[in-house]
DNA sequence: ATTCTTTGCTTAAACGTTTAAGCAAGTGTT
DNA sequence: AACACTTGCTTAAACGTTTAAGCAAAGAAT
């Protein structure tokens, strides 16, 4: 049914490599005839030939394809991201496959495998936890990859990330201009590199304008029982004595859940309570009160993660590890514009 | 680097073909000596040896891959679907390939074409408008394909979808039924055929229940333009006499950017308007009156196109048509609970 | 008229698999 | 002792490309 260059060949009367030549434009290093290479694009025009792109890979060893692992491809985050990438990558030709690791490293590992029997010729990450392993295998092998979001602190190895900690601060400080004095954060009980930053940051910015930095004001829950842990954790909040009058969330997932119960608490933002939430999305536009948030650069995460990939693949270029700046956009929920 | 066949015969002794069959557990069929089984097992772990899947491809002709066409990933309909896809396709050793079409058929017809010499084994597709061409040219080839949330009318193709019509209808007649008489709806003008059924219900529950089918009371606006049109539409609502008391919005997208326009506007859901929006986000949970939507059966359009897709590969079955069915949650922004 | 170059093509091997066909022993049957 | 089966392996071609090497014919140089 698909015509191959042995089809093209045939109708033609000159053998495959003749074809294969002018096909990929080399008719002049390899003196291909005039006449010649009119016959066979017009056979190949007649033939709709369409190139199997899995010989070529056989043959080259590449396949032009990006294999991005992420936590969860219908994250809004990640969503996000695969759209950039996507384009980014197409713009040299490539493709994505992506898998979605339910941040178990079993999966993320059996995924990366999945995609390696495939030739993938790299890979875009966002690690879960305990993917140690993984990634020094991929260095073992010597194979392309850039972590994305979250990376390995000990780890020499390519990523491109926020730079967590400042964006935290950032975020908190604002508060603390805001008149702010009893500020909660809650994060998750993780070892992920990324969000443990953003606990410092947040640590950071009481500790510089001499507040102190108690344990009941930093809440570490499960994600596994987010909604249930989130209420405790507000509930908590507001039993302190003085109550806690503003809170800072560090993930898009912990921000919406907080939001929820905080609108069924009938609690007024940010008069009763000031939020600073993080990433994008439109439910900070819908709620009553307009969230100010922690704004990620996920155009420049994507472009700098194919990017870099791509330097990678074509030539082990050394290591390159780009902590991007984060916008604090500044809306109602934080509580007074702040001064500037 | 990476071990092959060759390197597992080369070490054992012995022909690329035996170390073929005993790998592929085709041992007992090509009565391999159990002692040589053995021995190229214990190789082909020492080795660490992985199958290379574009050689597997190139020779039995199926790459074990299927190509997902959306409009844009980065939607979270699409997101949520591609989760769906990817989990449903791994279970038959699929992996999934993505590519966006930003709605223009040009682009569709590309990744089409990128994805078919990437030799995919069949596609999942949401048609742009005016695919029609590049469905025919599917069909004229015999690659399984299966449409899905949207589908084209006269084009006998496999599709899954959603009873558009009765969805809509659902929606509209909750509103009558809730005191409503004033039902604006706000839809793209577009000729994409899910949505005008969207518009069908609408008009034939007011047709039911004697309302008058009022063109003024149906916008249809522009994608590329989609706020300020919005904007236009629902004050030209308010400027009706009596004004609109009820709007209906067909998609995620409408459904976000009315209620942001509707916020500003300081209108109080549902007292002076009653609201119902379609698909699921958290946006509806944060509005500060949880909006009632149509709700897609998200699993099972995955679940059944996956499936369907499958079927078709194996063997070209005869056409499916699938038209599930929406769930209406009903909450406070409809106004009124129902009666039942 | 012989050799050297250039032109324009072909041959053949390779990438890593799969699989039909073949073949040399050993075993069993008569 | 001759034959047929069975066992346990190998050979070789194929999938659709790419590309180094080779070669015949024509033209140019001596």
């Amino acid at each position: 049914m698909k015509a191959s260059l042995k089809d093209i060949a045939k109708k033609v009367g000159v053998s495959t490599a003749l074809v294969s030549y002018v096909i990929n434009g080399k008719e002049r290093e390899m003196r291909v005839g005039e006449e010649m290479v009119a016959r066979i694009k017009k056979a190949a025009r007649e033939l709709n030939y369409q190139p199997n792109q899995i010989a070529k890979s056989l043959k080259s060893g590449k396949t032009l394809t990006i294999g991005f692992i992420v936590a969860d491809i219908s994250n809004t985050f990640f969503a996000n991201l695969a759209r950039i990438i996507e384009d980014e990558a197409k713009k040299s030709n490539y493709t994505v496959i992506f898998g979605s690791s339910d941040e178990t490293p079993e999966n993320a590992w059996n995924l990366m495998t999945v995609l390696l029997n495939r030739q993938v010729d790299g890979f875009i990450i966002a690690p879960t936890v305990n993917s140690e392993a993984q990634i020094k295998y991929l260095q073992e092998k010597n194979i392309p990859f850039v972590l994305i979001d979250r990376y390995l602190p000990d780890l020499p190895a390519n990523y491109v990330a926020l730079d967590n900690y400042k964006a935290a601060f950032d975020a908190v400080s604002l508060l603390i201009r805001n008149g702010r004095r009893r500020i909660g954060m809650v994060n998750y009980d993780t070892s992920l590199f990324h969000l443990q930053e953003r606990s410092r940051g947040y640590k950071q910015a009481l500790t510089e304008n001499k507040l102190q930095v108690e344990p009941v004001l930093l809440q570490e829950i499960r994600e596994s029982h987010l909604k249930e842990d989130i209420k405790e954790a507000l509930d908590s909040f507001r039993a302190l004595e003085p109550p806690v009058d503003a809170i800072f969330f560090p993930s898009n997932k912990l921000t919406v859940t907080g939001l929820k119960y905080i609108r069924d608490l009938k609690l007024k933002v940010p008069d009763d309570i000031a939020v600073v939430g993080f990433d994008e999305t439109d439910a900070y536009d819908l709620f009553y009160c307009p969230i100010t948030y922690v704004r990620q650069p996920m155009a420049a995460f994507g472009k700098q993660a194919v990017e870099l990939l791509l330097k990678n693949i074509e030539s082990n270029k050394n290591i390159t590890q780009l902590n991007l700046e984060a916008t604090l956009v500044v809306r109602a929920s934080s509580g007074g514009m702040p001064d500037k």
